[in-house]
DNA sequence: CGCGCTCTTGAAACTCTTCAACCTCGGTGG
DNA sequence: CCACCGAGGTTGAAGAGTTTCAAGAGCGCG
């Protein structure tokens, strides 16, 4: 596993017109007006401001691979990444050198907010599969302020998003039994699946149970008994990674989301 | 319990010279340069490159009554807050109507940084006691960008302050048991009391024993007890809500922050 | 092929919640 | 002035849910 700063090795981007050879790595030239989750990843297309100033900076880093970091807890905060394919994890450790997982991200999702304000990132982020990122270099918004008022309002949006998603798992960690916690999460990755167009009712964990309980605040057994009720129950149907959800509706209600479902 | 827009009623400011008859309701013409907390509620002074632009906008408002409201879940998104004096907790509503809170906001911190993002706040703000706030008006930050670089960058630092404190309050939630949450409730209070120059082992709980429990997650019965049980280790001695600590060190061990205790 | 990791399952142990009772205190009205 | 009342707080005992410990099955990979 490496470090942030090998890891993340930049790509020259090529501009629109310049024609530049292959660099070793041989990487695809990408532009976001190319990228398929362009939409979700830059909302609102139509608020394009900055004349296309905010893509400019925007760089796609080379693919991490399995068990690669892309920061580590502590490092200097350089930027934020949008995830274009694969999956991460942010965790921290605790007292007794355990990984407790922050969240996890997918493709369109942003990562690395949380060291914004500060000088480092709190928390560590770590590829659960091959994954590709795009590069968002902020340095420090303070010292740097911003002069892209798209990118910096998507920021922003994408801050107080994950303040209330934040806020909501604190109610699912309080509030909530097992069986609850695992509905909602299940719920809560499909409707990201079907934000991208993809299945929502069937699709494959990127994660391990044991990763599902360190996120959910469960013991790797619970994860596992309440899938297997929940399978007896014929809420899903799982194969290792892969689930399937049979009954969507039965699922949320025994999740109960309540405070704000609509992200707006 | 009024509404939001009834309760928080401007002030009209004086500017500096000039010298206005006192309104109905007499409250004192404030400044945040004249602020006690403005050090806190506006650090980093020397950063001020508005010319004062920011302070401009910022209004106190008259006083909230305990049990008076702020703003209430829902409510249109308008500004941000900065408390003055007294104490706030913020929450939602469970399924079963049960209240849950996200959060304690004492004088010199920020409330409503959640609603950012979006159109609605998330949540309720209601008053724990006599409280008085500055009101920062943003409308929508997205319809309206800021032309105040320094409060710009200062609410983009609360929001990731906000995000790694929520973080830390996950971890809370899925590893630590009651005693470990109770002593790291203590010990963020006595930070953040010591933070505004107030005794950090000696201070008056704003909140009740039942906000404590559903704060962190417990009964209020579990909450009472561990209390109980810190007396009787002698850790804390608390009569009431008027709470000294004993054995802050001790007190910190137990609580075992790890991941970033500094707030940078 | 076997080793290790992941996942599953069972039984015991433990923590916290729930239910119930009681206490204290401050406010209110007789 | 005192009794009453309700809200907040404390304490005990029973019960539920989850963790922990232990063992075994499945599976991929060197």
């Amino acid at each position: 596993m490496e470090h942030d700063e090998q890891a993340v090795q930049l790509l020259q981007r090529s501009s629109a017109r310049e024609h530049t050879k292959p660099c070793q790595t041989s990487l695809p030239r990408t532009h976001c007006q190319d990228c398929s989750l362009a939409t979700l990843c830059l909302p609102n297309s139509s608020d394009f401001d900055d004349g296309g100033a905010a893509i400019e900076i925007v760089k796609r880093s080379r693919p991490l691979k399995r068990g690669e970091y892309l920061y580590r807890q502590g490092d200097q905060f350089n930027c934020v990444f949008a995830v274009c394919s694969g999956a991460l994890k942010t965790f921290g450790l605790s007292d007794d050198g355990e990984e407790l997982i922050t969240g996890f991200h997918l493709p369109s999702e942003l990562v690395g907010l949380s060291g914004m304000g500060s000088n480092i990132y709190p928390v560590s982020a770590l590829a659960l599969e091959e994954t590709q990122v795009c590069r968002i270099p902020l340095k420090q918004l303070d010292e740097q302020p911003l002069e892209l008022p798209y990118l910096r309002r998507r920021l922003m949006r994408c801050m107080s998003r994950e303040l209330r998603d934040n806020q909501q798992m604190r109610l699912l960690l309080s509030k909530k039994n097992a069986d609850e916690r695992i509905a909602a999460f299940l719920i809560d990755l499909s409707a990201r699946f079907r934000s991208r167009d993809l299945p929502a009712n069937q699709f494959r964990l990127p994660m391990l149970r044991n990763e599902i309980g360190s996120y959910l605040g469960l013991a790797v057994e619970t994860v596992s008994r309440v899938f297997t009720r929940f399978q007896q129950m014929r809420l899903i149907a799982a194969e290792g990674k892969e689930v399937h959800i049979l009954a969507p509706l039965e699922l949320s209600t025994l999740a109960g989301w309540h405070l704000d479902d609509s992200p707006i």
